[in-house]
DNA sequence: ACCTGAACACCGTTCAAGT
DNA sequence: ACCTGAACACCGTTCAAGT
């Protein structure tokens, strides 16, 4: 369907990653109700049964595409001196990954977990623990303040809700405020 | 389809509490992916067609369902004596509800407001600026306590995650402990 | 006013067939 | 190995027709 002078994929062979990157422009386009394979298809000038050979269905695409996300909200250098710095940062990455597409809340909560979470939570648990959290309470903190950011940006991707609400708060400030106070919040071990 | 003993809808009229009834049925058996027009109209032994005289669309009727729990939540008497109080009581308040519900959080998010924000903004906000805050944080308060709660039913209704989560950590538990943070931290006016 | 029957466009998915 | 062509079941939605 597409008959712009540079195709988007020029000989190139398909892969996974490929598809991925076209799946978030289809997303980024016509948002999550209109993420559809044949779209995505469209875009890499491919027939939509070809993407089959290289993802198993489309729940696994979406799967990727929010592990894809996760992934660069993870691989943040943690910075900063304590847990609470460091609770903080993460926070903020993640905020800012997931502004970074679309309806990418409900991207994440359509998406089933592709690694075991068990290694997952070991590294994110990591820096927290090196600061003085038992495994148990950094597991607990970190959930609360990603979860925190997470409902965060819903409200933020969630239309009607973000027009009006622009006109009374501020998004970037309010988000800080209760970051800082959930932060500050916590005890110490 | 249904061929049970008792019909669900015996010679009663078909309208829009009974449609949401059905839907919510529906969504707990067959999960926010499973929700089909067929399944609802089925269950009340009503032709597809029919659920179109009372609703305008599927998204209508997303909506609607979002809003039943949206009311449930907000219908609260909020109870506690400061501002403080009520907000940890309003955000324990809405986990419950939605968790009343399987796929909440994702329900929620696809819904698109029905009322207009300004008047639910300005029902929510009124018993904290009783208690001394001004309409400004107590939006902006309320929004981060909501978003949490909200993040946090979404973590808990997240499959994989929540298997392994309840090793790990005390939802009911780890809710409280982030509530707790977050209401302390925020700062007096 | 309220519901049925039949149809349409669209979507995810499968599979034989091509190269 | 990698992709096309054609098909299938299913879904949301529309609409004329019934009562």
């Amino acid at each position: 369907m597409r008959q712009g002078t540079k195709p988007l994929r020029a000989g190139s062979k398909l892969d996974v990653p490929t598809i991925v990157d076209a799946a978030f422009d289809v997303l980024e386009e016509y948002g999550f109700d209109g993420l559809g394979l044949r779209l995505v298809a469209d875009r890499l000038d491919v027939q939509t049964p070809a993407l089959y050979w290289h993802v198993r269905n489309k729940a696994m695409l979406i799967s990727l595409m929010a592990r894809s996300i996760s992934e660069s909200a993870a691989h943040a250098k943690v910075e900063g001196r304590g847990w609470r710095d460091k609770l903080t940062f993460q926070a903020r990455w993640h905020r800012r990954e997931m502004l970074k597409h679309r309806d990418s809340a409900r991207l994440m909560l359509a998406a089933q977990p592709l690694e075991d979470p068990e290694s997952v939570a070991q590294r994110l648990a990591a820096p927290l623990m090196e600061s003085g959290l038992s495994a148990r309470v950094a597991l607990s903190y970190y959930a609360s303040v990603v979860a925190f950011a997470m409902g965060w940006v819903a409200y933020e991707q969630s239309q009607a809700l973000h027009d009006f609400l622009t006109h009374m708060i501020d998004f970037e400030e309010s988000f800080e405020v209760g970051l800082q106070a959930i932060v500050a919040g916590f005890a110490a071990p």
